[in-house]
DNA sequence: CTTGGAATGTCAACAAGGCTGACATAAATT
DNA sequence: AATTTATGTCAGCCTTGTTGACATTCCAAG
């Protein structure tokens, strides 16, 4: 971590134009981000609602409904509607939790992991040739300032993964 | 520039786990991203279509119609919709080129202009928070791999700023 | 054991903001 | 004169977010 009140002109980097390029930075880098996926799932009856869900689930096999509603941000009705087309159509199973059976433990299936697979791959090999050509320096950087952008609350979610990821009825 | 073939262990950042760790810092921190001026226009009738408008036309003001479709990426239906709303407001005013009378060329009024700075001044504080709290040596690679992330289109938008800013009648 | 509240599902209705397709107009270009 | 370009507009559709209301199941506390 840099002293921002080291040098003389250290501060230059907190210039208004600085600060508006770094917002337009992350407008247009987000739309790359996205495309990729998005241009998978148009045609398959799925959006980036869906993206998100299969996301976290892989990440965290076994969260429940409700973990699921806080790491996404979006109410139960917006997030059901999405699952019940991901259960439809085995992408995605619930089980009934062990210990608390009104909890619904989610898991991929083959075809939802495969989904997931090509999704992924898709926007790691953005996200990796984009890490090659910057360097591991640039990289550091990169996740430092996003995560101080994060809300407090969000930044808890990022950094505290793996989790929920117990339990579940075979 | 660094070169990611130099060390042994140098490669290690591009690892799947680093590279979803990212991709998911991006989820989470866009979300941040938005939030505050998003909290602004809501309950204004606006959302963030209209930041968005405001933001390039602000950035370019004499942009013309086509100049930002080309930048949001949307059909013109989508983005007429909104500049519609912004005329009847008061906020952006269209005035016929001078050149070529096709075109239209778009100014923020004094009402737009109070408008992006409340969006602006809400993003920048964040933005100059994270900035701070990282350093400049993070910023740069901040900007680096947002950079390489974007497409060869958008990158050119990204970096061909200030333009379109001339004619349009008094 | 009963009851309150938590976790979940579901129905209905609505809004924002994307999209396509079709059509209109004015002005520039050929 | 014909075509192309820049823009506007109408109609309709989709995804994904929202609120509100209500039902079910079941843990936990009184």
């Amino acid at each position: 971590m840099v002293d921002a009140k080291s040098g003389d002109d250290s501060l230059l980097f907190l210039t208004d134009e600085n600060l508006r390029r770094g917002i337009e930075a992350m407008f247009f880098a987000y739309r790359g981000f996205t495309s990729d996926p998005d241009r998978i799932l148009q045609g398959l009856n799925y959006g980036r609602a869906h993206h998100r869900a299969v996301h976290f689930i892989h990440r965290a096999p076994g969260t429940t409904v409700g973990n699921l509603l806080d790491i996404l941000g979006v109410t139960k009705q917006s997030l059901n509607r999405v699952l019940r087309s991901l259960f439809e159509d085995g992408l995605v199973e619930a089980r009934v939790g062990r210990k608390d059976r009104r909890e619904r433990h989610l898991y991929l299936t083959q075809k939802g992991a495969a989904l997931e697979r090509s999704l992924s791959d898709a926007q790691r090999a953005r996200m990796r040739s984009a890490y090659r050509a910057a360097g591991p320096v640039a990289v550091a950087g990169f996740r430092t300032v996003l995560e101080a952008m994060m809300d407090d609350e969000q930044r808890r979610q990022y950094q505290a993964q793996y989790q929920g990821a117990k339990d579940g009825a075979p």
